[in-house]
DNA sequence: TTTTATTTGCGAATCATTTGCAAATTTATA
DNA sequence: TATAAATTTGCAAATGATTCGCAAATAAAA
């Protein structure tokens, strides 16, 4: 098995992601917020890292609802997402954890009304935070 | 706002998801398929119905978990996705809706205990199915 | 049947992501 | 600490899905 070297770039792309800790962002975002500081770290590189990161489990990665591209989000270690749904805003793009005991009864359910073992860490519910929803509501009373 | 033209090329692939109304198919595939049935159709072309016939809701259109690659699937004209959320297996890579009464809770809880308005039709919940769960639990008793 | 609107095929362009490879860096070992 | 072994990096080129421009073909409207 590999073993995983402790890297200038590897920290710079880690610390990038505990100090953005709710952003959900793409590779290019992560070479261009790196670039603002002066570090300059080759995309390729940057893919890789995030690739060895989310296997590792330290981030979470999957498919932009609207571009073709994959966003990777941090995850707090204590953060068990084996267990909660995660909620994406359309709007925003935010995604919250679905942390409540509601959580049980829908796997429960699909488990013993559609014979389906849900897994959480991969899927989204896609819809509108508060937040957008008073916005579009704004917009269009305007 | 512009109007349909009935080609025959939109036809043939239309022809082709209705006569795989369960499959979740990419425009590769579909490319393929056609050939397969000495139906030659430019892979650009296809791509321009497969998106023309989701705006149109004959097709759902939406990004595959392994791959990289959009999927497209039929969507049975009475079937109203905007009211169930889709199951998506990660073994056979089939969908279900899930079309029960327990949707509305969901639904419900999402609104009133997380502010948040779900969108059916984009969302996606990922899991094993029976018949993939019992298949993977045979090779692992073997 | 002529006119107008839309679609098609084709090749080239685009965009995110991956890969090969030599050089650089990190870790293990002596 | 010096050297060897393992892994990562940068760079440029490759890949693969998807899109685009444009002229020719087709369908709908007049």
């Amino acid at each position: 098995m590999k073993k995983i070297y402790t890297t200038k770039t590897r920290n710079l792309i880690i610390d990038f992601f505990t100090e953005n800790k709710d952003k959900r962002v793409s590779a290019a975002t992560v070479f261009e917020q790196l670039q603002k500081k002066q570090v300059q770290i080759n995309l390729a590189t940057i893919y890789r890292n995030l690739d060895r990161l989310t296997e590792e489990g330290v981030l979470i990665k999957n498919k932009s609802v609207q571009d073709d591209c994959s966003l990777y989000q941090y995850v707090e270690p204590h953060k068990n997402c084996h267990e909660h749904l995660h909620l994406q805003c359309k709007g925003c793009g935010k995604v919250m954890h679905m942390e409540c005991d509601f959580m049980k009864e829908i796997a429960g359910h699909l488990r013993e009304e559609h014979g389906f073992l849900l897994d959480c860490k991969a899927s989204a519910l896609i819809g509108i935070c508060n937040t957008c929803r008073d916005k579009e509501c704004m917009s269009k009373n305007k």
